[in-house]
DNA sequence: GGTTCAAGTTGTACTATACAACTAGAACGC
DNA sequence: GCGTTCTAGTTGTATAGTACAACTTGAACC
């Protein structure tokens, strides 16, 4: 085996090691917000505001299982549904100020873990795995190994 | 910000992509073995064997979860356990024939599905890339950003 | 104006998970 | 040596996240 195939072999493996644990420990590290409470959340920001369907299909979920935790997300007061004037059938999505709040301090949370995981990388390396990580994850649709 | 900072923002935002990614998609590429089956089966493999406890540990999950895990694997063959003659508390776990193939055609079929996505990348790139993730998995124990 | 399409909800089922209570066996202290 | 305490594992119960299928409601298009 080359280096690259040997290569290719600890990326995989490494990324499976990473994806279990962040399965493993997401809940843990902020019980009120999930993983994917999270990432809704940012997309919503980012997005300032989207319908349901967006976020299933750019995440690859189940209308049924958006529905879910959009109403979730509703009860707890972290987003709100406006009716679109235009079509009655859309829901736009919306942070509420409280959504925001949270959203903002889960956010500081996970970036000081990440810093404080990273502190001793020089920044040379910080950049060139960045770097990596975004074409990773910009290599394809989202099917392939995870 | 500078570009370190800029850096663990990227880093934080594709390792929680990833993650995502992960946790959706594991299902759908393996019907037959999921991302903890599979993780668990490649553990006794690389052991040539283990207690339930050890995979609890080393995969932080509660002994409850791999009792059920365990059962579930035995139930369809995968893996047998044997009664430690020392300490008659202890189930040592073996891969079964059946267990060893399905792990072996698992492992294939991810990593053709790694290969595809990494093909082109340089080679320098993939050590790089590999050498860092693990550093980055090495980092710590079960705490901190997944 | 009926047919077809799109957005979302609800019923149901399944998997993975944790925590707590329990059983069985081992080890230690005196 | 026998009670106390520790360890390995199972089982009961609860929860989250997910999918698929059936349904409702509204829009669009002949």
């Amino acid at each position: 085996m080359n280096s690259a195939e040997s290569a290719v072999e600890t990326i995989q493996r490494e990324m499976t090691i990473f994806a279990r644990r962040a399965r493993a420990s997401a809940g843990r590290m902020h019980p009120e917000l999930s993983l994917v409470s999270y990432t809704l959340l940012s997309h919503l920001e980012e997005q300032s505001g989207c319908r349901a369907t967006d976020l299933a299909a750019h995440y690859a979920l189940d209308k049924s299982t958006v529905s879910r935790q959009v109403a979730a997300l509703e009860r707890t007061g972290l987003i709100e549904r406006r009716l679109d004037p235009e079509d009655h059938r859309v829901q736009v999505l919306h942070l509420t100020e409280a959504g925001e709040e949270i959203l903002t301090q889960v956010t500081h949370s996970r970036r000081a873990a990440f810093h404080e995981r990273l502190a001793d990388w020089p920044e040379e390396d910080l950049v060139r795995f960045a770097a990596y990580l975004e074409r990773y994850n910009a290599g394809r649709g989202d099917s392939g190994p995870a």
